[in-house]
DNA sequence: CTCCTGCGCTGCATTTTTTGCATCGGTTTT
DNA sequence: AAAACCGATGCAAAAAATGCAGCGCAGGAG
């Protein structure tokens, strides 16, 4: 839409940090650039960029005008995705943000069955921890956030949610293997590994430890749960883990146990979008059929 | 703002009805302005409006499209508030829909207070039923609305409410000014001025009196309350009228009494905004401070 | 029926706006 | 001290928007 261009620009030069190389983005002179800058500062009647010996940076008016912005293109997206919808199309695109847990079989699964009665809408999935998860839908990167135990939760708008008991996965032939339920103290006489402190699986084991006499020794800590889960194939260690990545599969040399929830509380999985926002078509039909396939889950 | 050009003749094309009417309200040629709206419609992917024999109106996508432009134009105002706020001007202006019974005492005292503290901001206050008060909300025509019983209430977000009886207003030598309350029935003995129905006040009489046995007969009907409560000087008759709009003057000819809730169920003042928008700032602070007011009052 | 009016639309010349190039003055880095 | 970048600006070229005149079309008046 042509009537964003300066805005664009000025998001370009905001991320470039200096004009010329903004200029250089967007295939164009530094010259027209920085008059645009100028000419828009004029009529808006405040600068809106510091200006440094180095380059230039938003200056705290600019930043509001950069969330102006960015919620008006949103909005804009919205209309063209309804118009597109109340003329019969059924087009759009859907933008994600997700837990790892999701990526292997949820999501995928969630998205091919939705294309299938609605080939016109396309996708982005970002895997993002909880935080960068919120972080995007506060900037407009994304539409939806599917995300285990959030942080912030201001801003958060939540569609649903559901409990995850956390799951320990291990070896078939594990020790542990053979328990229906497990007890914290029980994995911790074994070699584990654990996610980074951005995950909220780490938060709630972190929680339980403190609660515990016991602290959590990991031997590898990692913010891929795929790499963990491998990792168990090759040592009789424990990972950790939220149902929904896992497949229960007999023929696997790998198993999972739920972990006692007197020792760790179930955590929430959620479903949500940016506060007060309201979604494009496409999205907003997606975020229906996902609520709804994860309340059938429990 | 240079960039909401378009839309800004886009609506004013809507608004008359025909381009060329449109261009001469602009200040600019009829192809200039055709051509204005065609590039636009290229570029946004679809036509907005229907072209008939005798002009031009806005189809639904139009429709659409001119409410994202309302929001988004409120939006940025918003935004140039905020930054004159921090750059520590404290300058604004602040839009209020109103019932008539605000107008004599109650809003005049509110704003010129506010304005002791705040010479800056200026206002605009714009008299209005409930259901106009409503629609002002929604076109981005007012900030903030003050109504006696609101009829919608969907994208109506309330941010205060008090109660308010009704109160039979009639001469100092009236039969009925003796009573510290007043039943129903006792009204409809005598002549009665009734506001129109697209007033609060009206709708609880009508559904107070469909209760009762004897309708109502009002020998004035009539749209402004000020009339109603000047008649009374003139016949032994009863006005009806939500006691913010009135003043306790012992001198004055003219008192009030509240009537039977028995009868009468208290109606709502309710302090609203459009749902889900962030008010530019003065308009949040002056409506936090109306809030406090009218909190007071109860 | 014809005539007339008001409508949206378009080709062309003109005006206004935007862009690119070259360059200046200043600050940091080497 | 020199080199490398930075934002700003004067000026001419390029691009975009505008005004003017006129087209075809449809509804209303006579």
């Amino acid at each position: 839409m042509k009537h964003l261009q300066t805005f664009r620009f000025i998001e370009s030069v905001a991320r470039a940090g200096s004009i010329r190389k903004a200029a250089d983005d967007m295939n164009i002179t530094a010259s027209a650039l920085n008059r645009r800058v100028q000419r828009f500062e004029e009529e808006f009647g405040c600068v809106i960029f510091e200006r440094l010996p180095r380059g230039v940076r938003l200056n705290p008016a600019g930043e509001l005008l950069m969330q102006h912005y960015r919620a008006q293109a949103s909005d804009l997206r919205r209309v063209q995705s309804q118009v597109a919808d109340l003329s019969g199309e059924r087009r759009g695109h859907v933008t994600i943000a997700c837990s790892q847990g999701l990526v292997p079989y949820f999501l995928p699964a969630q998205i091919a069955a939705y294309r299938q009665g609605h080939p016109g809408v396309t996708f982005s999935v970002q895997v993002r921890d909880r935080e960068a998860a919120e972080r995007d839908l506060a900037t407009f990167s994304s539409d939806l956030a599917l995300v285990f135990e959030p942080v912030h939760l201001v801003d958060f708008e939540v569609l649903t949610h559901i409990p995850q008991i956390i799951h320990v996965v291990m070896r078939r032939d594990h020790p542990l293997a053979s328990k229906p339920e497990i007890r914290l103290r029980d994995c911790l006489d074994y070699p584990h590994l654990l996610p980074t402190s951005s995950y909220g699986v780490r938060a709630l084991l972190d929680l339980a430890a403190a609660r515990g006499s016991r602290p959590l020794r990991p031997i590898v800590e990692s913010d891929s749960f795929d790499f963990m889960r491998h990792y168990v194939r090759h040592e009789r260690a424990v990972a950790f883990q939220i149902p929904i990545g896992l497949r229960i599969d007999p023929e696997d040399e790998i198993l999972s146990r739920p972990i006692s929830t007197r020792d760790v509380p179930a955590g929430s999985l959620l479903l949500g979008q940016m506060r007060g926002r309201s979604l494009p078509v496409a999205s907003a039909r997606f975020a229906q059929g996902l609520a709804k396939a994860l309340e059938a889950i429990v």
